[in-house]
RNA sequence: GCCCCCGUAGCUCAGUGGACCAGAGCGACGGCCUUCUAAGCCGUGGGUCGCAGGUUCGAAUCCUGCCGGGGGUGCCA
């Protein structure tokens, strides 16, 4: 990695430069780099400018020092101070078209790292309540999920994709009454329809579903024979039709967790004992209250209603405990969408209420932002109970799984988008992703023209085009550090597109193959990595890379 | 009321302490197909970075207030 060459190189200038007496000791300074690829600099530090306060001196007077005792290296052609302060590099040409072969002898693993040092990971997405299709949303959350998943797998992580199934409590009791309406009904019977029932048409569809394979076995008083197992069939189909869509997304996991199985198993009952002997429970009104104390949340929670039953905040407490330490996940990450962000502090305190002597940066809970569906031009109220909203199936079959990912994945989480159905279906062909995967497929295009092998030796005449594409491939494995540690694959989607960019730009200029075999052999060794890397930046979002278009 | 997120080009969004960092895609306008895919390339136009203060050598980026949009605030999940 280019950047933490520099950032060594410079530790390196520091540390001569103090042994000289050239600058005061300071505490051990890590130098950060920012990638530029400008006319001022390809690599830029301004760490001396931060230096200065600490040291004492003008920044210009440090950076200079710093640079006058750097140690030579291969990969640096030059290096010069700047404006107030910054220390800038140019990289090595001919060590840049060097590394070419190295990309192409990495593969698939080239950007990856190990970073994570095999430590267990377990992300945890979607976690729709299978009580309905899939909303849009939640496809953003699945995309980010998976993106996350797979970056951390790059990284060096034991990364565990889970989904957290919510197959218990009220939600699927009138789950299970609303469809029991609807079947008592295809069977000439009367049941009455919940309050707050599920108004969506496809519940009527599940119960049509059911009285056609299971008959009449179902009916009972007004409520269904056994309102349990009938709730489990719900469930059944609503998982079924989850999965589906999560299957066209690409988006696997590796654990179906079941609520109803955890909670048969009394884990909430114990996680409410254990947070009891350590003093954080109470109990007020006939209801059990979680009092977390002086974390980030000092409101007061029930855990366990009056009536009895214990509340989705329980139960979540009781999945986490589960996580952590039946499970022993060194790192657990969420991701929720927006509309449970005020459960976010909670759940924090009760974590550090089960373990105060844990890390809390062992749970990261990210928090992805609304997706506002926009039909007819206007902005539609999503609600899973009213049946209004817009779901990922018909986002899917618009636009199709390539651009649905991309759109998602294109953005930062925490930025609320708007998707336009009847924009996404005019903007199709102009999606940004088919320009990415366009590039993709030129190279393999490229590759198919040049059947002879050649050989890349002896001296080629390259242009500066194909040192500043080389290069750019070069800063990959920077992007996916930063995506992965900053949890943000939108970092991948931009440097694709920006990548794409360059070779579009490189391919209408220059000809790869032609009668030169030493150029075209070199040509052909940088076209290779490009196509590496663009392959493996769309792995990492979880996009097809096609070799024709 | 309180808490969280957002406010950057006509639209959708990047950039969140650095010096051409005021950007990309789409849309608009004008060019380019006998050579590795025109799902492409080249060029033009377009923004007081919501507003007002403050911190800093330096602010779209940090702090405060205000305005606007969204979400949360339940013995729902």
């Amino acid at each position: 990695m280019i950047r933490s060459r520099l950032s060594a190189l410079l530790s390196h200038g520091l540390s001569a430069a103090q042994a000289a007496g050239a600058i005061a000791a300071t505490p051990p300074v890590t130098f950060s780099l920012e990638r530029r690829e400008d006319d001022l600099a390809h690599y830029s530090s301004s760490e001396a400018l931060r230096l200065a306060r600490i040291v004492g001196a003008p920044p210009r007077t440090i950076a200079e020092a710093i640079v006058a005792h750097l140690p030579p290296a291969p990969e640096v052609s030059r290096v010069e101070t700047a404006g107030p302060g910054f220390i800038n590099f140019w990289i090595d040409d001919v060590w840049v078209l060097d590394q070419l072969r190295e990309i192409v002898h990495t593969g698939t693993a080239y950007g990856g790292s190990n970073h994570g040092e095999g430590a267990s990971v377990q992300v945890e997405y979607v976690s729709a309540n299978p009580t309905g299709p899939l909303t849009a949303g939640a496809g953003r959350g699945g995309v980010v999920g998976d993106a996350l998943a797979r970056l951390l797998e790059t990284c060096g992580y034991d990364v565990t994709r889970e989904y957290y199934v919510n197959d218990a409590g009220h939600q699927v009791e009138i789950l299970g009454l609303s469809v029991y309406h609807h079947y008592a009904a295809t069977l000439g019977e009367e049941a009455p329809f919940p309050a707050d029932g599920y108004q969506g048409d496809y519940i009527a569809e599940w119960a049509t579903r059911i009285a056609r394979d299971d008959g009449s076995r179902w009916l009972g008083n007004g409520v269904p024979s056994n309102p349990r197992a009938f709730e489990a069939r719900a469930v059944e189909i609503g998982l079924a039709e989850i999965r589906r869509d999560l299957d066209d997304l690409g988006i696997e996991f590796d654990v179906w967790f079941s609520e109803q199985a955890m909670r048969d198993r009394g884990a909430v009952e114990e996680v409410i004992q254990t947070l009891d002997g350590r003093g954080f429970v109470a109990e007020r009104d006939g209801a059990i209250w979680f009092i977390g104390g002086a974390g980030e949340d000092d409101r007061e929670n029930v855990l366990v209603r009056s009536r009895g039953d214990p509340t989705y905040f329980a139960v979540d407490i009781a999945y986490h405990q589960d996580k952590f330490a039946a499970r022993g996940f060194e790192r657990v990450i969420d991701v929720w969408g927006a509309d449970h962000h005020g459960h976010v502090p909670r759940m924090h305190a009760a974590m550090q209420a089960l373990d105060a002597s844990a890390d809390t940066a062992r749970l990261e809970i990210l928090v992805t932002q609304m997706v506002g569906i926009r039909t007819d031009g206007e902005l539609g109220r999503q609600g899973k109970r009213s049946g209004r909203f817009v779901t990922l199936r018909e986002v899917l079959d618009e636009v199709g799984p390539a651009a649905t990912r991309y759109f998602f994945l294109s953005k930062a989480i925490d930025s609320q988008m708007e998707f336009d159905l009847e924009l996404a279906k005019r903007e199709d062909p102009e999606n940004p992703v088919y320009y990415i995967q366009m590039a993709h497929a030129r190279c393999a295009g490229i590759q198919r023209t040049a059947t002879t092998a050649r050989t890349a030796d002896g001296a080629a005449s390259l242009t500066a085009d194909d040192v500043a594409l080389a290069r750019r491939l070069l800063a990959f494995p920077e992007v996916v550090e930063d995506a992965c540690l900053n949890r943000e694959p939108h970092r991948v989607a931009h440097f694709l597109l920006e990548l794409a960019r360059v070779f579009h730009s490189y391919y209408n200029k220059h000809r790869v193959v032609t009668d030169d075999a030493v150029r075209t052999a070199r040509r052909l060794e940088l076209v290779r990595a490009v196509r590496q890397v663009l392959a493996n930046g769309l792995g990492l979002l979880g996009i097809a890379a096609p070799e024709r278009m």
